[in-house]
DNA sequence: TCTGGGATTGCGAACGATTTTCAGTATGAT
DNA sequence: ATCATACTGAAAATCGTTCGCAATCCCAGA
C-alpha cells in the first residue's frame, strides 16, 4: 500500500528505496511532530534494518522536495511535520510539551504589513507562542 | 567604572570576578546580537585570559538572571540581547543577516487573544521574520 | 528477464556548538 | 590577612547532525 508521502515522492521523481517508504509511512501516520530520533523509533519497529543517518538524509531530502517542514520549537533538534498549504503556527504547553496548532490570517496580513513598513518582503518566519492552560474560572 | 550590566550584577548578589566584568562591560557596549564567539573575542580584546568556557558560563548566569535574553535566530547557535521590558521582535535580512528589531502592541494583544480562545495564558513567544528588502518602485 | 552504473545505504568518524570535569586560582565575608 | 567557597582555564565529553567510504540497491535499457 502507498502512503499519502510515498505518492508525493514518486511524484517529485525521488527514488523509491525500501527505507524511504518506511519513513514516508511512518510520516504519513504521524499527527504529532516527531524529532529525528522518534522518526527512526518508530521506522525500525516497521523495518529494523534502517540507520539514523538514513532518516537524516531522507529528512533533509523530502524538506528539500517541500513533503515534510522542519519545525525548531527551541528544544534544540529539528522537529518535522508535513508540509501544508496553509500557514499555521505553535502553541507549545509548557507544562505537557503538547503542541496546539493555530492559523490566524489577522496575523498574517499584520507581519505581512510590518514587514512592509520596515522595508522588506517576507521569505519566511515563524512565531511560537508557549502557555499554560488557563484556571477554570478564566476560560473565555 | 561600572558598566550597567555589572551593576544589575551586583544588586542580584553574584560574586564580581574580573572575566565577569569585562563580558557585563562587552555586552553594555553591544548593539547588536552577538553570538558567544563574538563575545569572546571582544572580550578577549580587553582581556586576554578570558577562555570561551568563562564566557558560555557567564551568558548562562546573566541569562538566568534575565540580566540578558538569548535569541534564537535559526542558525544554528545562540545569541543575545540585553534584556528589556518591552516585548520585540525580529526581523531578518536573510541577504545581509542585519537584524531589525520592531514591536507591535497590536501583534501583542492580537497574540494575547490567540491564546485565550485556545484556553491558554501566554508565558513566552517569539516571532521572527525572515525578509529581502524590497524594490525601488514597492516601497510603501 | 538480466545487467550496469549511478544513487543510496550503513557504519563509524567528524563536526560545531555547548557543557562538564577537574585541578588550580581568585573573591569577599570574617 | 585568612579561608571557605565560588570561579576559572584547558581539555575531554556530550548532543544533534553531517560526512566519507565501501557495500548494496534500484531501475532504464538490452
Amino acid at each position: 500500500m502507498t502512503s499519502r508521502l510515498e505518492a508525493l515522492c514518486l511524484e517529485k521523481g525521488l527514488k523509491m528505496t525500501g527505507q524511504r517508504r518506511v519513513i514516508s509511512q511512518v510520516l504519513s501516520e504521524a499527527d504529532d511532530h516527531p524529532d529525528v530520533e522518534e522518526v527512526h523509533r518508530r521506522a525500525v519497529r516497521i523495518d529494523p534494518r534502517i540507520s539514523i543517518a538514513t532518516v537524516y538524509r531522507t529528512m533533509r531530502l523530502l524538506e528539500d522536495a517541500q513533503v515534510i517542514e522542519r519545525v525548531d520549537l527551541g528544544d534544540g533538534r529539528a522537529r518535522y511535520e508535513e508540509a501544508t498549504a496553509d500557514h499555521h503556527h505553535h502553541l507549545i504547553d509548557t507544562r505537557t510539551g503538547r503542541i496546539i496548532e493555530f492559523a490566524s490570517p489577522e496575523l498574517e496580513s499584520m507581519k505581512e504589513r510590518i514587514a512592509r513598513e520596515l522595508g522588506y518582503k517576507i521569505v519566511g518566519h515563524r512565531l511560537e507562542i508557549y502557555g499554560v492552560p488557563l484556571d477554570e474560572d478564566e476560560r473565555p
